[in-house]
DNA sequence: AAAATAAGTACTGTATACAAAGTGCATAGT
DNA sequence: ACTATGCACTTTGTATACAGTACTTATTTT
C-alpha cells in the first residue's frame, strides 16, 4: 500500500521530466544559447514522443529560457548584456523586498536556520572551496526567501536567478573578498534580529552590488571576446 | 507582395490563439476560479484539437492562471487573500523600481507621452466614467514602465497585474478620491521631470498603497461572503 | 442498512500519422 | 560564372488513436 502511494508521489508526467532535463542542460551550458531545439531530435534522444517535448518547450518559453519563431522552431534564448543587467536590477529590488519581509515575518525556526546557514558559509569561506562557498551562499539567501513567506516572490526570484545561473561561480571565483562577504552576512543576520528593515535592505543592496558588478565585468569580457 | 508579408506577420499558431482566448476568459471571470479546464470539452468548444489546448494550458500554468494536478487535469487557479497580498507587495516594489528607472532613462518622447497620459487621466477623472478612468490610469503607468526601459521588468509587472485583473475596477469604483489621484499623478510627473528618484519612489508607493488597501478590503468582503 | 468492491465512464498521458511550410541544394538557363 | 527556379528534405502544426488512471455508481456481502 505504502509503496504504491510512494509511486504516486514520485510520478511525474513526461513533460515535467523533459522540462527539467532541458532546463538543466540549458543552465549548465550543454545546450548553448542560440542552439536549436528540434522536436524529433530531442524526442529520439530522450526516448519519448514529440508531445511531451512540445509541452516542455512551451514551459521553457514562459521561463524565458527558450524562444520560438512560428514555423521555424525553438532555440535556446540568447542573453545580451542588457538583458542580464535588467535581470540583476530586478533581483536587487526583490531581494530588498525579501529581506525586509523576512524582518517582519521571521520565525524562531527561520532564525535558527539562518544562523546555521551563516556559520556554514563562514566555514566554507575559510576553505576557499568555490563550489562549497557558492552553495553555502545560495542556502543563506534561500533561508531569507523562505522567511519572507511570500511564495510568489520566491518563484520570481528563483526564475531570475535561473537566468543568470551560468555566472553563479564567477563572482566568488574572481575577486571576492570572502571575509567581507562573511561580514555582510553577519550584518544581515544582525539586522534581521534587530528587525531593522531599513538598515537590512541597505546592507542587502550593497551585498548584491559587488556581485552585480562582478557579473557585469564577466559579461563585458565575454562579449568583447565574441566580437 | 505586401499583403503576403502581412499574412505572414498576422499568422498565429493555434496554441497562441487558444492561450489568449482562455486567458481573457479567466481574467474576465467567464472561467471561474476552480473551474476545470477539460481538454476535449475546450477543444470542441473552440473547434481545435487537444494538442493546442494542452500547449495553451502549459502556458497558463506558467503564468499562474491555471494549476494542474497530474492525471486529474487543469483548473483555473484560485487566489486566496494571502496570494493577492503577496502579489500586491511585489508590484509595489517593482513599481518603485520602474519609476526610479524611468527617472534616469526617460527620453523626451517618453516625457511627452507621460504628460499626455496625465492629462487624459485628469479629463477622465472629471467625467467620473469608471471605465475611462481605469484605462487612463493603466496607460499612465504603462508609459512609466516603457520609460523604465527594462522589458523583463515590464513582463513581470504585466503578469502580476494580470493576476489581480479582476479587481482593477474596485478601487476606482469604490472610495477613490479622484482629485487626490490626479494630484499624485502630477507629483509623479513632477518628480520624474526633476529626476528625483528617491522622492518619486515614495510618491509611487503612497499612490499604490491606497489602491492596495482598497483591493484588500474587497477581497476580505468577498471571502466573508463565501464563508 | 452500511460498507466495500467491482464495473463502467470520462478524462488525461503519450504516441503517431498526416498536412503544410520553410530551407537548402542542385540544375538549368542566361 | 552567376542567378533563378524547382524539387527534395527537414521541421513544425494539428489531429487523432490508443493506453492507463481515477472517479462514480451500482451491486453484493456482511
Amino acid at each position: 500500500m505504502e509503496e504504491l502511494k510512494l509511486d504516486m508521489d514520485s510520478y511525474l508526467p513526461l513533460r515535467d521530466v523533459v522540462f527539467h532535463t532541458l532546463r538543466d542542460a540549458i543552465l549548465k551550458g550543454d545546450l548553448a544559447p542560440g542552439e536549436r531545439l528540434m522536436e524529433i531530435h530531442l524526442a529520439n534522444k530522450l526516448g519519448v514522443s514529440r508531445t511531451p517535448i512540445r509541452e516542455a518547450i512551451r514551459m521553457l518559453e514562459k521561463e524565458g529560457l527558450a524562444v520560438t519563431i512560428p514555423r521555424k522552431g525553438a532555440q535556446v534564448a540568447r542573453m545580451t548584456e542588457k538583458d542580464l543587467e535588467d535581470v540583476l536590477e530586478i533581483r536587487d529590488a526583490l531581494d530588498e523586498l525579501a529581506v525586509s519581509d523576512a524582518c517582519n515575518r521571521m520565525t524562531e525556526e527561520n532564525y535558527a536556520d539562518l544562523k546555521r546557514a551563516m556559520e556554514t558559509f563562514s566555514e566554507a569561506a575559510k576553505t576557499k572551496d568555490v563550489r562549497a562557498i557558492v552553495e553555502a551562499d545560495e542556502e543563506f539567501h534561500n533561508v531569507i526567501y523562505r522567511a519572507a513567506n511570500n511564495p510568489k516572490l520566491e518563484n520570481i526570484i528563483r526564475n531570475l536567478k535561473e537566468q543568470m545561473y551560468r555566472y553563479r561561480y564567477e563572482y566568488v571565483k574572481g575577486d571576492a573578498d570572502f571575509l567581507q562577504l562573511v561580514n555582510e552576512h553577519e550584518q544581515i543576520v544582525e539586522g534581521l534580529r534587530e528587525k531593522d528593515s531599513v538598515g537590512v535592505k541597505a546592507i542587502m543592496h550593497t551585498h548584491l552590488r559587488n556581485q552585480v558588478e562582478s557579473v557585469r565585468g564577466v559579461i563585458r569580457r565575454q562579449n568583447r571576446e565574441e566580437a
